[in-house]
DNA sequence: AATATATTAGGACAGTTGTCCTTTTATTTG
DNA sequence: CAAATAAAAGGACAACTGTCCTAATATATT
């Protein structure tokens, strides 16, 4: 009954990040259940007393990520005091992972493009990843003054970091990304 | 031994175009060689007569595609005769695929993305699609007089699409799909 | 120490995957 | 027409998929 931070939750936390990794790095339908299992270092039926569904593990790996890009976007927000800045943080972000971006592509923009195929209610679930952006892309182009438009142009943003993955991840080109990166600052700075 | 447009080359032209149509909507790990046979109206081991495996039919179908959208560029070539309306014609086709995209994304991106986690040999495979658009778009922006930032301008404008595709699919949204071509043609426009 | 719960260990399931064989039937060529 | 080839029909394969069960062991609570 008691929750505390037991062994039990120290696995399961293991299971996602093993999870989020190889969905990363080979798609959702690409990683099985079993290659999961394997790189958490557990047994075949095990994984079952933490997950009953494939679908389950995901759902857990979004909420990882939300954690995870929730810090991030607090850290921006503390370091940085102008919503110019802010926002320049978000294009650094790019820039910063240049290696996975190239190897991986975006890991929001895949898994959502991968799931929209065919599953719309499971990209539902991983669309809330690019929801917290969004939001909070827009609440920094409200403080800049673009209070009507603040939200096309957060989807604009937005839009401009997933091609730039996509076409960077494409040719395997990082000189490409941190070209545009720098085109995506110049256009936040003339704003 | 002959060549000719026999009911076979018939028979094959209507699997490639069945696994394009599956492959686009469904992925290409979502689409199953069982899928592809059924929807060509075969059996089962038939299909093997004309493609030895799953990777030969991608192949075919990227061929398909590449033969479509030649004849689609040299279309706009005939159709227009400045560098900038063919460049406009480009972008009218993000408008002119409005529900396609929204539903399916980009079948040219969505395509590289999912091969481009794992599989790097078919993804070169499907590269030659994103390639083709890239000269074009180069030799149109070299016509324009950008000489030495043809390339550059071209997967720029490449990724802007790509975006846009991505994030439209996405939140499903065709609005966006317009106001964005719409801004890419006045980006054109001023260059 | 006794009881209850959490976790591990191992195996089994039916369904589907991509691949591949053979035999029969059509079609084309000489 | 006869011979050769193309295509259709049907079935089989091992490998893997996601899911699920049960029994044993460890850990925590009373």
């Amino acid at each position: 009954m008691p929750h505390m931070a037991s062994k039990g939750e120290k696995t399961r936390a293991d299971i996602v990040e093993c999870a989020r990794r190889l969905f990363y790095e080979h798609g959702y339908d690409g990683t099985s259940f079993t290659r999961i299992v394997e790189a958490s270092g557990l047994f075949r039926g095990n994984i079952y007393h933490y997950f009953k569904t494939k679908d389950e593990i995901l759902l857990a790996v979004v909420e990882r990520y939300l954690d995870d890009y929730r810090a991030l976007l607090a850290r921006w927000e503390a370091e940085h005091d102008t919503p110019r800045a802010r926002l320049r943080a978000f294009v650094d972000m790019i820039t910063g992972h240049k290696m996975e971006l190239v190897e991986y592509g975006c890991p929001i923009g895949s898994l959502n493009t991968e799931l929209g195929k065919d599953r719309r209610v499971l990209q539902h679930t991983a669309r809330v990843l690019f929801d917290l952006f969004r939001d909070w892309l827009t609440a920094r182009f409200v403080e800049l003054g673009h209070k009507r438009q603040a939200e096309a142009l957060a989807l604009h943003l937005l839009g401009r970091a997933q091609g730039v993955a996509v076409i960077a991840h494409v040719y395997q080109d990082r000189k490409l990304l941190v070209r545009e990166a720098q085109q995506l600052k110049a256009w936040i700075d003339g704003l």
